[in-house]
DNA sequence: AAGACGAAAGTGGTTGA
DNA sequence: TCAACAACTTTCGTCTT
């Protein structure tokens, strides 16, 4: 069962060597880098076997358990009326607080639940995640709903948090504003509830890699291939001559872009840029600076612009 | 006129006493 | 708990293309 995926080509340079990134939903272009598909949304775990032979290793009865469902799929309760005749009259009385205990705390957070992870399905369908951050956020959302951390704070907030923190852990970036307007929660807000969860149920978050987010922009930013690689390799140099550490990566991810456009004479504003990537011009041109700095191509920008402008000067030339 | 540049003041978060 | 601090933003004037 050889896959339809392989018989796509790139549109860009017309390889056919395509790689079909399941975890992120998107699809590349081993040739060129091109990001072609990203709303390639993947199912995330397989759990039907299409393996011949012994089949018995995958069968299931039932749907598959799942985060997004808000008890799992699955009830819980806490004994049953036989189970009480066996018991003397002190542990039937322990049985039953807890029989009512349960019902009172799942009733209240099995509401919660239930709106919450509709948000959650409505944010990640459209911001097209793949399920399995919907899977992840929805797991962490319901720990943290378990320890009581959504008190005092809205669900819409708090699910907008946890779907920050599931893209960044699975290196799937998305800025916070682009969840701020899918949310339609103020930034600052989103960004309180990602950091009071993450650090409460110590969730370990690394800081994202500015490379993460290059095929987005460039793609959004209609950026060639050439531009998109020459930007991943500025990256990777400025990330070992550590010019990056403390800086904000989704500003370095943009200053790579816009250098990367100029010396591949896509030339984008600093405006555009900064519209795209959520970050200031004024960041872009800091970083700007300090990249072209270190990595020694001050020089070579020079020339490119000299160049742009005396090819200005020969078409005046042409129209004359 | 639009884009690029940079100074100055303001914002929100982190850190360390 | 508070102040110092770094990164980033906002705003605005000036220079360049």
């Amino acid at each position: 069962m050889v896959g339809s995926e392989n018989l796509k080509k790139c549109p860009e340079c017309g390889g056919t060597n395509l790689y079909n990134d399941k975890d992120r939903g998107e699809m590349i272009c081993r040739s060129c880098g091109l990001l072609i598909d990203a709303k390639n949304i993947s199912l995330g775990k397989e759990w039907r076997d299409f393996e011949e032979g012994d089949d018995s290793e995958m069968r299931r009865s039932g749907a598959p358990t799942s985060y997004t469902k808000y008890d799992m799929g699955m009830g819980t309760s806490i004994g049953s009326e036989s189970d009480a005749f066996s018991l003397d009259k002190k542990q039937r009385y322990k049985l039953q607080r807890l029989k009512r205990w349960q019902k009172r705390l799942s009733t209240v957070m099995e509401k919660n639940l239930k709106i919450a992870l509709g948000e959650l399905r409505r944010l990640s369908s459209f911001l097209n995640l793949p399920t399995s951050i919907e899977e992840e956020a929805g797991k962490i959302y319901t720990e943290a709903v378990q320890k009581n951390l959504v008190r005092g704070r809205s669900i819409e907030s708090v699910v907008a948090g946890v779907v920050y923190a599931a893209c960044r852990r699975q290196n799937i970036p998305r800025t916070l504003d682009e969840i701020a307007e899918a949310s339609g929660i103020d930034k600052k807000e989103i960004g309180r509830s990602y950091r009071y969860i993450t650090r409460e149920l110590r969730i370990k978050i690394l800081p994202s890699n500015p490379v993460d987010y290059i095929s987005r922009f460039a793609s959004v930013l209609k950026y060639g291939p050439e531009t998109q690689s020459r930007a991943v390799e500025i990256l990777s140099q400025a990330l070992s001559l550590e010019l990056t550490s403390g800086r904000g990566p989704i500003g370095i991810a943009a200053a790579a872009l816009y250098i990367a456009g100029l010396l591949e004479g896509e030339r984008r504003t600093q405006r555009d840029i900064s519209d795209v990537s959520g970050v200031t011009e004024v960041t872009i041109r800091n970083r700007y600076k300090e990249i072209i700095q270190k990595l020694d191509l001050e020089d070579e920008i020079k020339k490119i612009k000299a160049k742009s402008k005396s090819k200005e000067d020969v078409n005046k030339d042409d129209v004359f």
